[in-house]
Order: C-alpha cells, then sequence, then structure tokens
DNA sequence: GATTTCACGTA
DNA sequence: CGTACGTGAAATCC
C-alpha cells in the first residue's frame, strides 16, 4: 500500500523515511509515472476525493485501497469520514465524534478545540482525528502531510488485519470494492453516451415542444392535463399533481380506491376511459418532469454525455448507486442512449444471479448443482416434478419472502429437496429479527437497525401488530441483503475485471446497472471485448467463490442502442 | 426552509 | 415477489 495524501499546495506519497513530497502542479506526473513503474495499490482516504483530480487528467489508477469502502465492509452503514475511521479502529467512543463547524456559535465550544492540541499532529487531545484533518485547510506543509501519510499508512494496515480477521474474503472483498471506487470516479468523468436529437424528440412526445417561456411550459402542461379532464365534466379543476384530489375525481366517477397507485387503478383501467387517460398521463408526467427538457439541459453536457455521481456502495447492503436518473432511466427513453459513431455498446448481464449467488453463500450442493443448467429454474422444476413457472415463484418466495400469494406446496418441496439453501435464508430472517450480526459472502457488515427506519411507524409505544410487523421486515430485509448484499460484491469483482481486460481495445464501462454492464467500445474491437467480458465474469466468479462448483452465466450483446434487444 | 408523503422509474 | 435506490411535487412541520 503505497500512501496518498493531497494538501494545499503539497502531496505527499509513501510514508516513513519512504515519503516523497511532491507539489500539487507535478502531482499528476508522479502518480503517471509510478503506476507505470511500481503498479503499487495507491492508500487513499477516498477514491472520490483523492484520485478525482488524477483521473480526471487522464491518469488511469489501477489499484487502490480505499479507506472508506474499507470501513463499510468492516462496519456496515455509509458513514465513514477519516475522524469515523480513526474513532473505530481505536475504539474511541463515537458519541463524542468531533463534529464539523457550522453556522452554530456553539460549536466553537463544542469541538474539542478548547484544549489546546498539538499543531503538528493531526490528532486531537482526546485521541480523535481532526475532521478536517485531510483537508487541504489543515494539511499544509511538509512535517503536517508527513504525519497524515503515517497515520494513514497505519489505518490502511490495521484495516487490513481487521478484516483478515472476519474471514477469507473480506481483504479481496476491499480490494474490489476499491476498484469499484475508482470506476464510480470514471464513470463521472466519461459519462454515458446520448444521442441528443433522439432524446429531444421521445422527450417532446411525453411532453410536448421545448417552452420558450414560463407562460408557454404552463400552457402545454394544461394542455397535456386536459386529456384526462376532458373525461370529468364539471371537474376541470382537478389538479392532477395532487394525489387527494384524484381520489376524490375517481370517486364522482365510480372508481373507489384507498390511494391513486398506478397498480390499484390497473384493474379499473376498462371501467371507466378516465382511468386509462390518467395513466397514460402519469407516464408523459414522469418523464416531462423528471426526464424532461431541465434534465438534458443540467446532466447531459455539450460532449453529449449524460452525467451524475455515483457512489461505489449504498447504506444497505453495498450496491452501487448512481444520480440523475442513470440508474432509472425509463425504458422509453433508452433510444437516446446511443454509441458514438465508430463505436458499439458491448451490453452484457448476468442471468439469474440471485438464486445463483444463494447457491454459493449457503453451500447448497445440490442446489448448486441446478446451477449447471443455463435456465437453474428447469432442474429444479424437474427434481420437484412441478412446472418451472411454479418452481420459479417458489424460489423467489423462498429468496424474498412472500407475504401475498401462495408458493405453498412447492415452498415445502424446496425445503426438502435443498434444505441447506433454505437454511440460510432462514437463518439470516432471524438474525435480522433478532438483530444478530450478519454479513455478505465477501465479508460485508449489514447493519440491522441503522438503515431500516424509513419504513417503520416512527410513534413512541407500539402495540403487539405494529411490533410484529416491525420484526418481519427487519427478517426480509435482512434475507434480502445477504443475497442482493453478496451478489453486489460478484458483481463488482466482475466490473473491476471488465474495467482492466478492455482498456487495452480502447473500451470502456459506461454504465453499472446492478447485473448489467455497458461498455463502449470501438467497432473493430467489438468482438474481443464481447469475449473479454465473458471470461472475464468465469475468472471473477472462480476467484469469488473458490470453486467452479456454482456456475453463472451472462448474456452478451453488441449493439448501437440501448433499447435494441439481446441477443 | 427543511422534512415527510405520495408516486414511480430501475434492478 | 420482496428489497434497495433516486427523483419531483405537494403537503406538512417548525
Amino acid at each position: 500500500m503505497l500512501p496518498l495524501v493531497i494538501g494545499d499546495a503539497h502531496a505527499v506519497i509513501g510514508a516513513g523515511a519512504d515519503a516523497v513530497m511532491v507539489a500539487r502542479g507535478r502531482l499528476v506526473e508522479a502518480v503517471r509515472r509510478l503506476e507505470q513503474r511500481d503498479h503499487p495499490r495507491w492508500l487513499v482516504t477516498s477514491a472520490g476525493a483523492v484520485l478525482r483530480t488524477v483521473a480526471g487528467a487522464g491518469v488511469t489508477v489501477a489499484r487502490c485501497w480505499d479507506v472508506a469502502e474499507a470501513h463499510r465492509i468492516l462496519h456496515g452503514g455509509w458513514a465513514a469520514d477519516p475522524p469515523r475511521v480513526w474513532a473505530s479502529l481505536n475504539a474511541l467512543d463515537p458519541s463524542s465524534l468531533p463534529t464539523r463547524p457550522g453556522g452554530d456559535l456553539f460549536d466553537f465550544f463544542d469541538d474539542g478545540s478548547s484544549v489546546p492540541d498539538d499543531p503538528a499532529s493531526p490528532l486531537r487531545a482526546d485521541g480523535h482525528l481532526r475532521v478536517d484533518a485531510f483537508e487541504p485547510s489543515w494539511a499544509l506543509g511538509e512535517a503536517r502531510l508527513r504525519g497524515l501519510a503515517d497515520l494513514l499508512l497505519e489505518v490502511g494496515r490495521r484495516q487490513e488485519a481487521a478484516l483478515a480477521h472476519v474471514g477469507p474474503r473480506a481483504v479481496r472483498t476491499a480490494h474490489s470494492e476499491s476498484a469499484a471506487a475508482l470506476l464510480c470516479v470514471e464513470l463521472e468523468r466519461d459519462g454515458l453516451p446520448v444521442d441528443r436529437a433522439v432524446a429531444e424528440e421521445l422527450i417532446a412526445g411525453s411532453a410536448g415542444r421545448r417552452p420558450g417561456s414560463d407562460a408557454e411550459a404552463a400552457a402545454i402542461r394544461a394542455e397535456r392535463d386536459r386529456a384526462v379532464l376532458v373525461h370529468a365534466p364539471g371537474r376541470e379543476s382537478t389538479d392532477l399533481r395532487n394525489p387527494l384530489q384524484v381520489r376524490e375525481l375517481l370517486a364522482a366517477v365510480g372508481v373507489r380506491v384507498p390511494n391513486t397507485r398506478a397498480w390499484v387503478l390497473e384493474p379499473f383501467r376498462g371501467t371507466h376511459p378516465l382511468v386509462e387517460a390518467l395513466l397514460q398521463w402519469r407516464k408523459d408526467e414522469r418523464i416531462a418532469t423528471t426526464y424532461g427538457y431541465r434534465w438534458l439541459d443540467e446532466h447531459v453536457g455539450p460532449d453529449d454525455r449524460l452525467r451524475g455521481g455515483w457512489t461505489a456502495c449504498d447504506g444497505a447492503a453495498g450496491r452501487m448507486t448512481a444520480q440523475n436518473g442513470l440508474h432509472n432511466l425509463p425504458a422509453p427513453l433508452r433510444p437516446a442512449i446511443a454509441a458514438r459513431p465508430g463505436h458499439v455498446f458491448v451490453r452484457a448481464d448476468l442471468g439469474q444471479i440471485e438464486p445463483r449467488v444463494l447457491a454459493v453463500v449457503s453451500g447448497d450442493r445440490a442446489f448448486a448443482e441446478a446451477t449447471r443448467a443455463d435456465d437453474l429454474y428447469a432442474p429444479v422444476a424437474a427434481k420437484l416434478s412441478i412446472d418451472r413457472p411454479v418452481a420459479k415463484i417458489a424460489v423467489l418466495a423462498a429468496m424474498y419472502g412472500q407475504r401475498s400469494g401462495s408458493a405453498g406446496e412447492a415452498l415445502k418441496d424446496l425445503e426438502r429437496a435443498y434444505p441447506v439453501a433454505m437454511r440460510l435464508l432462514d437463518d439470516a430472517y432471524a438474525a435480522g429479527v433478532g438483530r444478530g450480526a450478519l454479513r455478505t459472502f465477501g465479508g460485508r457488515r449489514i447493519a440491522l437497525g441503522a438503515t431500516l427506519a424509513a419504513g417503520e411507524p416512527s410513534g413512541p409505544p407500539v402495540d403487539g401488530a405494529e411490533a410484529q410487523a416491525v420484526d418481519s421486515a427487519r427478517g426480509r430485509f435482512a434475507r434480502n441483503a445477504v443475497i442482493q448484499g453478496s451478489a453486489a460484491e460478484l458483481f463488482k469483482a466482475w466490473a473491476a475485471t471488465v474495467r482492466h481486460a478492455v482498456a487495452p481495445s480502447g473500451a470502456e464501462i459506461v454504465l453499472c446497472l446492478h447485473d448489467e454492464l455497458l461498455v463502449h467500445a470501438p467497432e473493430s474491437s467489438a468482438a474481443e471485448v464481447r469475449r473479454l467480458v465473458v471470461s472475464s465474469l468465469t475468472a471473477s466468479a472462480r476467484r469469488w467463490t473458490g470453486s467452479d462448483r456454482v456456475r453463472f452465466v451472462v448474456d452478451t450483446s453488441v449493439i448501437h442502442r440501448w433499447s435494441e434487444a439481446k441477443g
């Protein structure tokens, strides 16, 4: 691990007697040279904070140790600022963590600064790390920078030791999660290629022409509303954007519903033309508001690339997240995602990743046997002597926990046929209910309680039924997090492998979507990139699982637009 | 002005 | 067939 700390005028590379000071203006060149010569694993507080400028200058860093990502694996959750990492490594009370001075005058008395600190040390008198220790405002001068580099190296080494203690794969998980963090920096830098003309056309189809003024915008909106309100004579003043008013409107035409969500209204499509018009209006309104002209203008750059922020892991199970619609672009807009002239997309998505991951995590030999098939539900159905659709629903119900519908008999058969896999799911559920310790296959801690606050009733006392609902929600969350989080680890290991493998072909990953990769490649190297994407899966799955017992499958296609069919 | 609720897009 | 995430508009809280 080679520490890299960037200060205000200088950066320091290395630690102890080997530390080298580099002027900020020469940093990029220094990193480029070391990368070529030594291929180091750069040790950074976070890839996003430290390596963005380097990546921005076009220097590709192959490997790093991202202290924040390592912390998230060790402890779960999302908060991973340097003082928190330091506190957890040194068993300091997290409730006494230093806070960033805000507008509050009392912060002045409350951030530990009332105790005189050693001006050369980033540590406060109470042992906590300063909030701003690694920021240019404090990281100035050679002595401080050298001190930070030494401290960073200690942090990295102790994290590595702690992860080695967690399990056999956790250190490697830190490596691939760090690589994912590097990939996130590059995804933000490079963006997703957009065919602007097509995007404008598709938006116009839903949102109408581009308005030239606020008044025109209001007129176009009213026009859109009229297609619905024409079905409700006498109630033309209804605000379609107000769910309560919409509910009253529906009641007036005889449709009584508890709420106006699309799946609630779906069965009433045929009962009154208003319903059909409203559902179509909702789709158009979604594009007009969220993916309309403003979205295009704000997030698609002059180079016709759609950009948003990326994070390597969310706070719950560890999936990647993306902003500005990169992860939830409506299917009708996908024709606008198009490869540049002379380029293609190599699109690759993992097939049935979650049940296959269940086979890995649980170590169920019989279930692993089913993953030999391209379609794993086929052998499961054969073993249980049931139809494939029933087998599929049973497996999904077992993994995610059903509350409605019934997989009934098939679920019991599943228990008998694959007891090891089913046991793992039950254990995860129980750990969730009992707030027990839980980790993904790669060793990421699943934080129970911290992230689950949203869906839970916030009122103080809960009755028995409510308490039980909270428990079962926690159980389902835990069961899902083990599978989803482990799948996310395999996905990121694969993505990191692909990132390296396709780079010599002049190709780059431009989108990661949980089980799907979009690689932008020169047309001439399409076949090679496609081959590499597949071989990267074989290699990373073998590394991740430690064997070839469970098979993973990937569907690839070479396309010009994201919307084009698979195959 | 900040937070919550509703709704809905993706996997 | 459940979980997760990000986004916008309106309502609600402070």
